[in-house]
DNA sequence: ATATTATTTGACTATATTCTCAAATAGAGG
DNA sequence: CCTCTATTTGAGAATATAGTCAAATAATAT
């Protein structure tokens, strides 16, 4: 495989990576509406604040998220649209997984 | 945050990090026309077959992939197909981003 | 300047992932 | 049964990631 192609699919399995953790997707969601700020996702997410940064962080460097500052305040936003629509896209497929095998049980 | 939806998130995250790897993002490329068996996948992608083994069960775990034998060989199928359609999308995005770059380097 | 609030960073430990090699399994054919 | 080919598995070392705590920064107000 030519190494250009591998640069590519690097820079492609970041963005996959930082979607690949509970919390990350937590917050992906969260931001799906509207911009927040750390202390509002702390809060709705439930670690320290220090643990939701370096999340952030993640989100940030993979391209998924901008920040911008308000104050005191750091808001967040979704920077990458179609990271919900996978998000929905995967989360009907486990869905459908699920009642499958349920069906499979009552059978 | 409900654990109900914790546990959701956690199914979820799981596909993701299947995906966040260049290796296995390959394989999901590879498998987008038609099904492949392993020995195929190592010529292609190109380290051992060992090592393609392993990321094959990482993301047939986390159901993106099915297999089936056919004898001597596995022949591995793509079970999730929006999973191309995510990687089509990060893949333009990651040129708009290059591109947009470019353009400022230039201006 | 000091204090206060919001966020980031650094150092550290624990845990998970990746790769490599050798060995094991599984099916096909002689 | 033996051999060959295709694939999986296990053990080990190297590396990466996650979480936690304390300390640092940054903006604001007193």
């Amino acid at each position: 495989m030519p190494s250009r192609q591998r640069e590519k699919l690097k820079l492609k399995a970041e963005v996959f990576k930082a979607m690949g953790h509970p919390i990350r997707l937590a917050i992906i969601e969260m931001l799906g509406k509207e911009e927040k700020c750390v202390c509002e996702i702390v809060g709705h997410v439930g670690t320290d604040t220090s643990n939701i940064s370096k999340h952030l962080s993640i989100l940030k460097s993979a391209g998924i998220l901008t920040d911008r500052k308000k104050g005191l305040k750091v808001y967040y936003n979704l920077a990458l649209p179609c990271a919900l629509d996978f998000n929905r896209c995967v989360g009907n497929i486990i869905l459908e997984r699920l009642e499958a095998q349920r069906a499979l049980m009552a059978s």
